[in-house]
RNA sequence: GGCCCCAUCGUCUAGUGGUUAGGACGCCAGGUUUUCAUCCUGGUAACAGCGGUUCGAUUCCGCUUGGGGCUACCA
């Protein structure tokens, strides 16, 4: 199948487009087809510096790069395929050739009203009761256009260059019926329809005209877009039966939506999906989160990754409902995709977010099995650096730290427990027995016992004072790290601050 | 207002004409013989309402209510 995501370059790529280009993704790779993006920038006055490569970065990070189209090369952006331009304002020509046709053959005409004079008739006709006025079969006939005009007066005001858009001839008392793969069957009367413009006074096309024009060239099968196009469809299977094209398939799917409910938007938090990736969300992470938000698989399983997903999506299993964009799922996906990783490809991509506070990191030999020790701590990157700061930096100590009621940890205890603990660890790695985590818990468990303290009584202060951290991995495992000579010289220093 | 779409725990959702209405996130409690995290166990919490159809509706139909979208020479 030939799919396509054609966006408008007027702000950073939103969530909810991203989640239309994954679904759109999917079902390309899925069939086998092609993935095509196209860019759709017919409103010049909301286009906007920085939106295009931000959607194209973006798309690329989540790991949707394009087939065809608009796409991504070594950094520079360029058209890729057989049916381009692949930019609307490059089409004009193209949309002006088809629109021709439609007024040569009465399914479209020249309307030369001002925006005043829209404007005044709504107004008349809101007075005269009609609760929303619209350019219709009614109303045309008493506006200014090629319908009303003589064909004289029509050459007359195209000599002058006079300003005028093409509006669709909207035909009366149809019904017109549209399948859509998610809803089922949808209706409208023509008589609720407006004759949409379809090309401005600027001789760009509206999204009505280009999109039909576009998806008919370029073999579109399936059209995946958001609900908010609903309403408009009718519009576009007139467009499809004028032409006399066949209309591609459509499937409109639910909006994302704001936790107080309404169409997620920009107000309400953060809606760009390149927000997620600087905040260091995993790129397969946003995506698994956005394929379950009006997607499941109808197995109870949650964590997928891309190719996965390619096997499993289906448009069937698509919600109707709109889904509310909340994040508190997305933070949990996170932690459960970092703890999925190996412990090899984890250290990796940590070590240089570490290295940027602590360049010891580049040549720790030792880095792989620390870095290990926090895999299951964190959930985003950044919190890496503060967690190998005992590592690379000695902390100082920290008395009101190392003090811990629930721990029954008392200050005027410690000085006693240090000097036992030092003690005993004195006696380990030097001879018959090795600096290892087996044998750190044996001497620490048997201290306890034996001195009569418990076990959080030696351990906590001893953590504390290794680590100077309110939360770590385990002492034994830091003293394992940090090794037989560092351990001991930093308990050793904290003895002189008792 | 008009047109269109939608309706299961707070959130994401499964589900069927007869189920103790299932899972996940979150939250709460307990456990994993040191903290935190992880992990495990348990708990909390939903079929919007009213009418039909039916022996029986959360499920099918209608209405109401509620939510959402569209209503531009924006997409």
């Amino acid at each position: 199948m030939r799919t396509r995501f054609a966006p408008s370059p007027t702000g950073l790529l939103h969530v909810g487009g991203l989640r239309t280009a994954l679904f759109n993704y999917l079902i390309a790779k899925k069939t086998g087809g092609t993935f095509i993006l196209r860019i759709e920038d017919t409103d010049q006055e909301r286009e906007e510096d920085g939106a295009l490569e931000n959607i194209l970065s973006t798309l690329n990070w989540a790991g949707i790069s394009p087939d065809e189209g608009v796409v991504l090369k070594d950094g520079k952006i360029t058209e890729l395929g057989d049916y381009g331009p692949y930019t609307q304002s490059n089409r004009l020509d193209i949309y002006k050739k088809y629109v021709k046709e439609l007024v040569d053959n009465g399914h479209a005409y020249l309307a030369f009203d001002t925006k005043e004079e829209l404007d005044q008739m709504r107004e008349q006709e809101q007075k005269a009761g009609n609760p929303s006025p619209k350019y219709d079969y009614s109303i045309r006939m008493r506006m200014c256009n090629s319908l009303t005009l003589s064909s004289d007066e029509v050459s007359e005001r195209l000599k002058k260059n006079t300003p005028h858009v093409i509006r669709l001839k909207t035909p009366e008392g149809r019904k017109i019926q549209a399948q859509d793969i998610i809803r089922g069957k949808v209706e409208f009367q023509s008589h609720t329809i407006d004759d949409a413009v379809l090309l401005k006074s600027d001789g760009f096309p509206t999204y009505h005209l280009a999109n039909v024009v576009d998806d008919h060239l370029m073999e579109i099968d399936l059209v995946i877009r958001g609900e908010e196009w609903l309403p408009s469809l009718p519009k576009h299977i007139l467009l499809y039966e004028a032409f006399g094209w066949k209309a591609p398939e459509f499937a409109h799917v639910p909006l994302l939506m704001n936790q107080g409910g309404g169409k997620l938007s920009k107000r309400q938090g953060d809606v760009s999906a390149s927000i997620y990736s600087d905040k260091g969300y995993l790129p397969g992470v946003m995506i698994n989160f956005l394929a379950l938000l009006g997607w499941n698989p109808g197995t109870t399983e949650e964590i997928f990754t891309m190719s996965e997903l390619i096997e499993k999506f289906s448009l069937d299993r698509i919600q109707k409902a709109g889904a509310v964009f909340d994040t508190e799922k997305l933070d949990w996906l996170q932690g459960q995709w970092i703890r999925r990783m190996t412990v090899i490809e984890f250290a990796d991509l940590i070590r240089p977010i570490v290295a940027e506070k602590y360049p010891d990191a580049n040549n720790d030999d030792n880095f792989l099995s620390r870095a290990g020790l926090i895999q299951e701590r964190i959930t985003f990157f950044n919190e890496a650096p503060e967690m190998f700061s005992y590592i690379y930096e000695r902390p100082s100590i920290d008395k009101k730290l190392i003090a811990n009621k629930k721990q029954k940890v008392t200050l005027d205890i410690v000085p006693k427990i240090l000097s036992v603990i030092i003690e005993d660890l004195n006696c380990l790695g030097g001879g018959e027995l090795d600096w290892n985590l087996e044998n750190l818990k044996t001497t620490l468990f048997a201290l306890a016992e034996s001195k009569g303290y418990k076990n959080g009584q030696i351990l906590w202060p001893m953590r504390a004072i290794l680590t100077g951290l309110p939360y770590s991995p385990g002492a034994f495992e830091v003293a394992e790290i940090l090794g037989r000579e560092e351990t001991l010289d930093r308990l050793k220093e904290a003895q002189k601050a008792f």
